[in-house]
DNA sequence: AAAAAAATCGATCAAATCGATCATTTCTCA
DNA sequence: TGAGAAATGATCGATTTGATCGATTTTTTT
C-alpha cells in the first residue's frame, strides 16, 4: 500500500492533487482507522491506465512500499532478477521507486544494489553466469546510477567538493558512482574523476582540484607494491591540501589497510556518510 | 513535466498556440487528471527536432544556456574546451543543441566527439594533459551520451536487434555508446554489452540474444594471438544466426583486418549506417 | 509502554491552467 | 496586388493546481 505522498512523488504531482482526485472517486483509495489514504498497487495501476499517465515510471511496483525488514531481501531477489535478464526498465523503476520512497540511499546501495553485485560476482566466477551478463549488468546499473544522480537537486553546499577515483587496472566503476549518489543526497557537491588511474595523476587531481574530500574506491588490486606507492603519492598529496582520504572496498583487506595511510576506512558507503556528518 | 507555459516561454511563443499545437497533435501531451496539459521532456525535443523553432529560453525547461539550435556548430575547440574544463553543463548544451539541430548525429559523432577524443588521446600521451583528465572526460561523455540516448525516441523497429561489445583489455566504451545513440536514432534497437569481454562470451551472447548485428569496437589490441582468435570464435557464432558482424574502431589497423572475418568494416559510424540503410 | 519524530489530515488561498471567443497578423493563390 | 484562409496572440470567467497551516494519526525510538 502507498501513501498519497509517495504516489504524489511518483506520478510527479502535489500531494494536494492527489487528495483531491481519490476525494473525487478518480482513485480508489482505502482508509486506515484514524481516516489517512492508502492506495493499493492494483488501484494505482488502473488509475494510470485509466489515465494514460505513464508520467514518471510505470515500474514503481517493481518495488514493495512496505516497510519492516522483508524489504531488503525481496529488493534483492528483484533487483537480481532485473539486473541478470537485462531488463533496464524494471531496473530503473527499482532505483526510483526506492529515490521516492524518501529512504537514505545509503541503504539502497549497502544492503541491495552492492550484495546483489557481490552475489552477481560469485555467480560469473562459478560460471553460473556469463561474463557478458556481468558486464551488460554493470552497464545497465551505470544508466540507472545516472539517472538517479540526475534526479537528486543539485548540492546545495556549492563550495566543498568530493572527489571519487579508482586505481590501475580497478575497473569496478559501481562504486564511485554509488558514493557520488549519496554524497549528493546529503547536499555535497560531488564528481567522479574515473577508474584505472595512476596515484600520481590522482595526486594532481587533488592538488589542482584541491576537494575537501577524496574518496577512493579498491575493488581489486592487480600488483600490491604499485596499490601501496600509489596510495602513498595520494596520501601525501591529500596531506599537502587539507584533503581528507576515505578509502574502502571488497579489494581492501586488511593486511592492505595496514600498509597504507588514510583519513577514514569505510566498509559501507553508509559509514562515509556518517564520517562525513560527524567531521564536516 | 512541463508545463504549456514553461514550454511556450522556452520556445517563444503564446501559450495559446502552444495548447492549439498539442490539441493537433503536434506536440504529444499526458493530461492531468483535472485535465490540465503536461509535456514532458522528450516529448518536447522531439517535437523541437522536426520544426525550425529555436530555444529562445532554455533555462525555462531546465537545459543549459548553450542548448539553442542555432549554436549548433562542429566546433572541436568549444567541445574540447568542455571537456577539458570538467564542464558538464556545457557538455550536455552542445549535445542537446546537436540533437535538435536535426543534424545526423553520425556527423556529430564522425567529425566532432570521435576527432575531440582522439586529440585528448593525443595530449594525454604526449603529457600535455593529466590522465585523470582524459578520464574524466570520458566520464563526462558518457553522461552526456545516456542522455542523449533517452531523449532519442524509442525504436521503432522493434524486432532487429543490434549489439554491440568491446574486446578483453580494451576499455573504450565512448564508441559502443555513439554507435547505440546513432542506431537508435534511424530506429533501430540497439544495446550495449559492455567492453573488456573475452571473445567467447561475445559469441555466447550472439547465440543467446541472436541479433541482426553485432558492432565490434576496437581502439586497442593488448595481445594479437588473442585477438584473432577471439575475432573467430565471434565470426563463427556470427555465421551460425545470421548475425552481421560490424567491425571498426581506430585499433583497427590494416594488418589486423587482413587476419580477421567480418561482415562489414566501418572506418567511421556514419559507414555503419549507411551499410543498414542498404543491406536491410 | 511511553515519548519523540514523522507523516497525513482537512481547509484555505494565491497562482496557474482550462476552454472559448475575438481581433490581428501571416500565408496562399488567383 | 488583394481577397480569403489559416494561424497567432490576447483576454475572459470557471476550474485546477500547489503551497501552507495547526490538529491529528502513524511510525520509530527509547
Amino acid at each position: 500500500m502507498y501513501s498519497p505522498r509517495q504516489v504524489a512523488k511518483a506520478i510527479g504531482v502535489s500531494e494536494a492533487s492527489l487528495k483531491r482526485w481519490c476525494d473525487r472517486g478518480l482513485l480508489a483509495v482505502q482508509k486506515t482507522a484514524g481516516g489517512h489514504r492508502r492506495i493499493s498497487r492494483r488501484d494505482l495501476l488502473s488509475f494510470l491506465r485509466g489515465r494514460d499517465h505513464d508520467l514518471v515510471d510505470p515500474a514503481m511496483i517493481g518495488l514493495p512500499a512496505e516497510s519492516g525488514k522483508k524489504e531488503a531481501t525481496l529488493s534483492q531477489e528483484t533487483l537480481l532478477a532485473a539486473l541478470l535478464s537485462a531488463d533496464e526498465q524494471r531496473l530503473r523503476g527499482i532505483f526510483t521507486s526506492w529515490y521516492l520512497s524518501s529512504k537514505p540511499l545509503t541503504r539502497f546501495f549497502d544492503e541491495g544494489l552492492g550484495p546483489a553485485f557481490q552475489r552477481i560476482g560469485e555467480m560469473w566466477q562459478s560460471g553460473e553466469i556469463e561474463v557478458y551478463q556481468e558486464r551488460q549488468s554493470a552497464e545497465l546499473c551505470r544508466r540507472a546510477l545516472y539517472e538517479l544522480i540526475s534526479l537528486i537537486p543539485d548540492a546545495s553546499d556549492k563550495k566543498t567538493l568530493a572527489l571519487g577515483a579508482g586505481l590501475r587496472h580497478d575497473p569496478y566503476e559501481l562504486a564511485n558512482l554509488m558514493v557520488e549518489a549519496a554524497l549528493r543526497e546529503v547536499g555535497r557537491r560531488s564528481e567522479t574523476l574515473g577508474v584505472n588511474l595512476p596515484g600520481d595523476t590522482i595526486a594532481k587531481a587533488v592538488a589542482t582540484r584541491k576537494p575537501q574530500l577524496l574518496w577512493l574506491s579498491v575493488s581489486s588490486v592487480a600488483m600490491e607494491s604499485n596499490f601501496v606507492t600509489d596510495c602513498e603519492i595520494i596520501w601525501q598529496a591529500c596531506l599537502a591540501h587539507q584533503t581528507k582520504l576515505a578509502v574502502g572496498g571488497r579489494g581492501l583487506t586488511n593486511a592492505r589497510r595496514a600498509k597504507i595511510s588514510y583519513t577514514v576506512h569505510c566498509d559501507r558507503i553508509g559509514d562515509l556518510i556518517d564520517f562525513l556528518k560527524s567531521n564536516g
